[in-house]
DNA sequence: CACCAGGTCTCTC
DNA sequence: GAGAGACATGGT
């Protein structure tokens, strides 16, 4: 990725790997809000503006490091596209989403969206996630950080029912405490297989949700999410469709090997765009 | 009034 | 392990 950074100011040239529309509403991310002139995007208790000049994209911070790594700007999308485009069904989505990276989110930030997201819809996950920033997270002046795992966990049940969770209200309690209680979050050497484990053992937190998690919230890129939107698509590929989601995850993950998350990406992003139903 | 939304949990067999 | 139901909430 062809960028500069001058006073915190991050400039990026060209937008053929850096399409902040697609980056931002290919569903890996829900903390952001579209502006007149581009987007400004919150991560932990940080956040951004990005906007257009010409054919540059400008994102300024206070802290211009953590966005370079937040918008994975050190990885060269030309060549995972190389690799991608020659299997089936790739190529039409990589045209479609042309311009998308997998952002490297707070994994406590990601693993409480994700619990929140399951069975819910984008826009609701949304609102949920805001009002959950205002009613626990530090007050930044014109927003609010995405709450600590200290909070959270200090939170009654009540609280989280309140912003309209439901159900998961306990879930996120739960988790929560243990994140807040040293749930151990280093994975590093940990296999896929171990770490998506460990991670199904916080609640609310099942098979899709821990690879959400992995990809997302650590770059691991084995993880292929597997929602309904896949499912479709699988089918649509293989033309199977009475295997477990969970099956059809593994046989995903293993045909796409490290390539698998940002495979996942462009076929989520594609199918939910364009396909009917 | 049903049905659905980036599924997971629990209880069965 | 695999298969049914339940599950809060809000929109269509």
């Amino acid at each position: 990725m062809n960028y500069s950074i001058l006073n915190n100011q991050i400039i990026i040239e060209g937008q053929k790997d850096f399409e902040p529309r697609h980056i931002l509403d290919c569903g890996q991310v829900f903390r952001y809000l579209k502006t007149d002139s581009g987007y400004k995007i919150f991560s932990k208790n940080l956040f951004c503006s990005l906007i257009y000049v010409n054919d540059r994209v400008i994102i300024n911070s206070i802290n211009a490091e953590y966005f370079v790594n937040y918008f994975d700007l050190n990885r060269d999308y030309g060549e995972i596209k190389k690799k991608l485009v020659v299997y089936p069904g790739l190529s039409d989505a990589i045209k479609f989403g042309n311009g998308i990276r997998i952002l490297n989110q707070d994994p406590a930030e990601v693993i409480i969206s994700f619990i929140i997201s399951a069975n819910n819809n984008i826009p609701r996950i949304k609102l949920i996630i805001e009002r959950l920033c205002t009613a626990l997270g530090e007050d930044m002046g014109d927003y609010h950080a995405f709450p600590g795992v200290d909070a959270l966990a200090r939170a009654p049940i009540e609280l989280f029912k309140s912003v309209g969770t439901g159900y998961r209200a306990g879930y996120l309690s739960d988790t929560a405490k243990k994140l807040a209680d040293g749930f151990s979050l280093d994975f590093s050497g940990l296999e896929y297989g171990e770490a998506r484990k460990k991670l199904m053992s916080l609640k609310g937190v099942g098979g899709k949700v821990a690879d959400c998690i992995l990809l997302f919230g650590f770059h691991r890129t084995e993880a292929f999410p597997t929602d309904v939107w896949i499912e479709r698509v699988f089918t649509e590929l293989f033309g199977e469709s009475d295997l477990s989601g969970e099956k059809k995850s593994k046989i995903l993950s293993a045909k796409f090997g490290d390539l698998s998350g940002y495979a996942q990406q462009y076929l989520y992003y594609n199918a939910r765009e364009n396909l009917i139903k």
